[in-house]
RNA sequence: GGGCCAUUAGCUCAGAUGGUUAGAGCGCGCCUCUGAUAAGGGCGAGGUCCUUGGUUCGAUUCCAAGAUGGCCCA
């Protein structure tokens, strides 16, 4: 039967012997088993970079996605339990070179790209097998051994599906854009990649000003203002916005323009106003170029244009314009038929025809292009400018904008299909449907590109014919051996990736003339986005059909990821659901915030304050952890870390105290849980109570599951389990311990036992160790038919038991006045211990008196007095507060409402409260109105008790009669003593369950025992009890001081 | 410039369909209980519920503007 739990836990090693008889007896597969053909619950996990160990920030994503799917595992729904790793793509590549120590493209062309996509496919294989195994450690329930990894040819298969679609769209397009490009990994970084949270860095730039000569106005300069001087030999043109006001000044005998809301900054020295212009005054004038010497620059007239959107927070409302080194840039250039010059390569070197900067770095270059400048006396100032600028996502180097081609997917066509289907899903919490809506209306064309090596290749394959230059997109691996030039390569593939695909060529769609594959490889993005399909084999089976295993999947129940995931993972699955299926792949999206440490501050490997995920779960364990992520609001950041969880420990231990509790004496008294002889409703109160309370905490919990809102209900169980232990055990202790085998006792084991099966079942999904150990102690070993996992316990609907909620709100009524009795004997400044002889309570409801006088034992035993005196309305005894009741009153006078309730406080408190209580109604004038009043218009507040000493609150009143008399006095004493012996009992080490014999000597010790003998040697399990001197051996002996009275205590176990 | 979120006790955070005494935990001071306890209970100190307007008989709660902080876009 039932064990003896032990003293103090280790959810460590609790955890570990959970885990291993999860394992032993398959305990995951029989519930996938179990719940094979029921109703589906499809979850699609958005998947995990498989680059590095994970982190804790993965932890609290991860918790949710399990507690979820246990949740519904419970329930009995049809899960896929589908684990996925994202595998391919940028960070996977510089972290795999990182390994192998190389440092640029070249490199990784030297060292192989066979090699170097083994060595990328070896590093996700590695840590997706760590993940996998930390993730077991965090109690996430999955298949395994079913896991989708990004990089599977199904998934570039699915990817090239969707291209081609695009491209039949005529979504697809190719073109030389600014793009946001770093010079390291040698690629161009997607809109969305640029925004990150780490991809901005404090980074000191030498801001330049340079005054270059006006054409036809000899010693007249204009003022420009850079913090990208390598970008001037790029220099096109300037521009000013018309509607600006600009300054002519003289300065050291030369002439500058800038604009006037600038000119104190840049001049800090003296200056003369010459003229005020308008920019548009400005607009037309040429300039000599800081470069015109260069070939790149010939033929480039440098003019002055408009751009509205000059301001003058910075420089001096005068901008450098390079349309083939920045987007805006770019885009007026394009207005204003400018040409576009690209000065540097992919590497961050200057092309052929820069002159002396050729071959040299961008990030090196700027000594030089000062010197060159101040030589050309075009250098008017440059000082160091620290600033926000963005750094690659992955590498951290700082970025450059380089005009670039790459292919995109044009995003207006779909934006309107997109939004409507973001619209049709439930966004928990609702802000992330408004921020996905905002990314939707502001999102450009998808740059899908990328000039890399282990990624999805993309099926674009160009004619070699130049005549022709058709692009063919290839949608499957059979549509790639059909167009083939040797269909035989393409089945002698390994995989669908570089470099082995690199060599197949196809016949043009347009001439037959042979076709090569374009090197871009694929954004990770599109990667992750097509899981919705690839997973579910949607290319695979005829989807005309109903029963294909995509019908049955999508689109997702649920899916969970952080918030960043707005614009990255959810917004590329539903572009490409959209696209394919005109309809979101996912009905329930719950968005969570961040990990910070436990100050608040994010955490950073530099900061020292960042804690390893393996560190977290080994020191405050997996159930710890999960409760700690579980408990926090999902929209606001979560404060992680060792302090907060001890908290959560201390409240677990309140729960794992009860285990404790009900597992001792079960052991003790032999209970049997199947041999249960009293139906609820002939047990105590508080044993109907505390199962209507469970009832409904299942209710309540039932719906954060069911909302995926999970987190206010940790709350409430957190209650639940305080009220457990604090009013349900600590007042019926002593039908658990007490000798009798009867009814009550039955009563009481069968309702704590009910209460921890419930419980164990509730909180399972959310702490599945703890729950599982309490069902696998409580449960199981007590009933031979209890399924043999808490997880495959069916879930009991609400329902299944009654509440009883006016059960619910007497208790309710009883705690409060228990409250106010018990602060009044504080106010009295008696012992708890010294039984009084009356509480005095003043209760205004009718329904209050009837709940104290139903649970009167409770209240008696809590206060310890012997008897509770109503003291009605109208006794000389209380004294009374009138309050308007403006919920009544509020809506039925208006604004009469202020002047009723100073009416009301001129009242005679007394003789008003006897007239109302007796259903009389008073009236009052306000303003020549007559105001009749009746008892529920009348917050009527009983405030003070004469004669006693008194508490009150709400307008209850509670008050502790103070005199105590003699048989008061010496029943106090015996509580005392057996107060006494109990801890000498203790001190002598015995259990308690031991027998004694137990001698006492001292003051009045014969006239307790002549009263309270028998009493107290069943309190303290003594057999036998000796006044006077022992006349035995005896274990232990203490003498203890009393108020007026000194004790001698002697035990002696009886074997 | 636009969007989203937050602002409540020393700290961390709940909460109120709008009703006149706004809560918990931690921390602090005093008291107390204990035959489940790494515990528990009571009392106390500590709040302009960010500001200003509006709606309303009544606003900390709803609306608007602003401030501060965070996130996102341009």
């Amino acid at each position: 039967m039932f064990k003896r739990p032990d003293k103090n836990p280790d959810f460590d090693q609790i955890e570990q012997d959970i885990r291993q008889f999860w394992d032993n007896e398959q305990i995951f597969q029989k519930l996938v088993e179990r719940n094979k053909g029921g109703e589906r619950f499809s979850f699609i996990d958005g998947p995990i970079t498989a680059n590095n160990p994970m982190g804790v920030h993965h932890a609290w994503g991860r918790t949710y996605k399990d507690a979820y799917q246990r949740f519904w595992g419970l329930r009995g729904y049809d899960q896929r339990f589908q684990n996925g790793f994202d595998c391919q793509g940028l960070w996977v590549e510089v972290e795999a070179e990182r390994d192998l120590g190389l440092n640029s493209k070249r490199e990784i062309e030297d060292f192989g790209l066979d090699n170097f996509s083994k060595a990328c496919r070896d590093r996700v294989e590695k840590y997706s097998r760590r993940i996998t195994e930390q993730s077991k450690r965090l109690g996430m329930w999955m298949d395994w051994d079913n896991s989708y990894f990004t990089h599977s040819d199904a998934n570039v298969e699915h990817i090239w599906a969707f291209l081609k679609q695009c491209h039949e769209n005529g979504w697809l397009k190719q073109g030389g854009r600014v793009m946001p490009w770093c010079m390291r990994c040698g690629t161009s970084l997607s809109q969305h990649e640029l925004l990150g949270t780490d991809t901005y860095q404090e980074i000191t730039h030498k801001a330049v000003t340079l005054k270059l000569p006006i054409r036809g106005r000899s010693n007249e300069f204009i003022l420009v203002w850079t913090t990208t001087a390598w970008t001037l030999a790029g220099n096109v043109a300037c521009a000013v916005n018309s509607n600006l006001d600009y300054q002519k000044v003289e300065k050291n005998g030369s002439v500058y323009y800038l604009s006037t809301g600038t000119t104190d900054r840049v001049l800090d020295e003296s200056f003369t106003r010459l003229e005020t212009l308008k920019g548009s005054e400005l607009v037309g004038w040429e300039y000599d170029g800081p470069w015109d010497e260069l070939p790149a620059q010939s033929g480039v007239a440098h003019q002055i244009i408009n751009w509205e959107d000059v301001s003058e927070e910075e420089g001096t409302g005068i901008v450098h314009i390079a349309p083939g080194s920045g987007a805006e840039d770019y885009e007026l250039g394009h207005q204003e038929g400018l040409p576009v010059i690209v000065p540097i390569d992919g590497e961050g070197k200057y092309l052929e025809g820069f002159g002396d900067l050729t071959g040299s770095h961008v990030l090196d270059a700027i000594d030089f292009i000062l010197d060159n400048m101040a030589g050309k006396d075009y250098l008017f100032s440059a000082q160091d400018y620290a600033h926000r600028y963005p750094v690659c996502w992955r590498c951290k180097e700082e970025i450059v904008f380089n005009f670039v081609d790459e292919w995109f997917i044009s995003s207006n066509e779909i934006r309107p299909r997109m939004i409507a289907a973001s619209d049709s899903v439930n966004w928990v919490p609702s802000s992330a449907g408004k921020r996905m809506q905002d990314w939707l209306e502001n999102m450009g064309d998808w740059a899908i590109s990328r000039k890399r090596y282990w990624g999805l290749p993309l099926p674009f394959y160009l004619c070699n014919d130049s005549n022709c230059g058709s692009l063919t997109v290839i949608g499957s691996r059979e549509e790639l051996r059909s167009c083939a030039l040797n269909s035989a390569e393409v089945d002698q593939l390994p995989e669908l990736h570089r470099p082995w695909i690199d060599s197949i060529e196809i016949h043009c769609h347009s001439c037959g003339s042979p076709s090569h594959r374009v090197p871009e490889v694929g954004d990770c993005w599109l990667d992750a986005g097509i899981v919705p399909f690839s997973t579910l084999d949607y290319l695979y089976e005829d989807q005309t059909r109903n029963d294909t295993v995509w019908k049955k999947w999508f689109p997702a129940t649920f899916i969970t990821e952080m918030r960043e995931q707005i614009r990255l993972w959810f917004y590329s699955m539903l572009f490409m659901s959209v696209t394919l299926e005109d309809r979101a792949p996912y009905k329930n999206c719950f968005v969570y915030e961040k990990v910070m440490d436990e100050r608040g501050n994010a955490m950073h490997r530099s900061f020292g304050n960042a804690i390893d995920f393996d560190e977290a779960v080994d020191q405050m364990g997996a159930d710890v952890t999960r409760w700690l992520f579980l408990g926090t609001n999902p929209s606001t950041n979560v404060k992680f870390g060792f302090t907060p969880a001890k908290e959560v420990v201390r409240k677990l231990l309140t729960l794992w105290n009860i285990y404790s509790f009900f597992l001792t004496y079960a052991e003790l008294d032999g209970f049997d849980p199947t041999d249960i002889r009293v139906p609820v409703k002939n047990r105590p109160a508080m044993d109907r109570w505390v199962l209507s309370r469970v009832e409904e905490l299942r209710e309540l919990t039932e719906q954060g599951y069911e909302n995926y809102w999970i987190y206010p209900s940790i709350r409430a169980i957190e209650t639940f389990w305080d009220d457990l232990s604090n009013w349900y055990v600590r007042l019926n202790r002593r039908r658990f311990w007490k000798s009798q085998a009867d009814a009550d006792k039955q009563a009481a084991y069968a309702t704590l036992y009910e209460v921890l099966e419930s419980l164990a079942v509730l909180i399972a999904p959310l702490m599945p160790f703890l729950a599982e150990k309490i069902y696998q102690d409580v449960v199981v070993p007590a009933n031979e038919d209890a399924p043999p996992s808490v997880f495959l316990n069916p879930w009991k609907e609400s329902g299944s038991y009654e509440r009883d909620q006016t059960l619910e709100s007497e208790m309710q009524t009883v705690r409060q006045v228990v409250s106010l009795g018990r602060a009044a004997r504080s106010a009295s400044g008696i012992k708890a211990r010294q039984p009084l002889s009356e509480l005095a309570l003043g209760l205004p409801q009718e329904e209050d008196r009837t709940a104290i006088e139903t649970h009167m034992s409770i209240v008696l035993d809590e206060i310890n007095v012997k008897s509770v005196r109503f003291v009605e309305t109208g006794s000389d005894l209380l004294s009374y507060e009138l309050k308007p009741n403006y919920r009544k009153l509020g809506p039925r006078l208006g604004d009469k409402v202020g002047a009723a309730a100073s009416a009301i406080a001129q009242l005679q408190p007394e003789k008003t409260a006897v007239k109302l209580e007796s259903g009389e109604s008073i009236t009052l004038e306000i303003d020549g109105y007559k105001l009749e009043l009746q008892l529920e218009d009348i917050d009527l507040r009983h405030k003070g008790i004469d004669g006693y000493a008194v508490s009150s609150e709400g307008g209850m009143v509670a008050g502790i009669a103070l005199d105590i008399s003699p048989d008061l006095e010496l029943e106090g004493f015996s509580r005392e003593v057996i107060h006494a012996v109990q801890n000498a009992r203790r001190s002598a080490g015995l259990d308690v369950s031991d027998r004694i014999s137990l001698t006492l000597s001292g003051t009045n010790i014969e006239d307790l025992t002549a009263v309270f003998g028998d009493h107290l040697k069943s309190e303290v399990l003594a057999e036998e009890l000796v006044i006077g001197e022992s006349s035995i051996p005896i274990d232990y002996e203490e003498t203890i001081r009393l108020d007026n009275s000194e004790v001698t205590i002697s035990v002696r176990k009886i074997p």
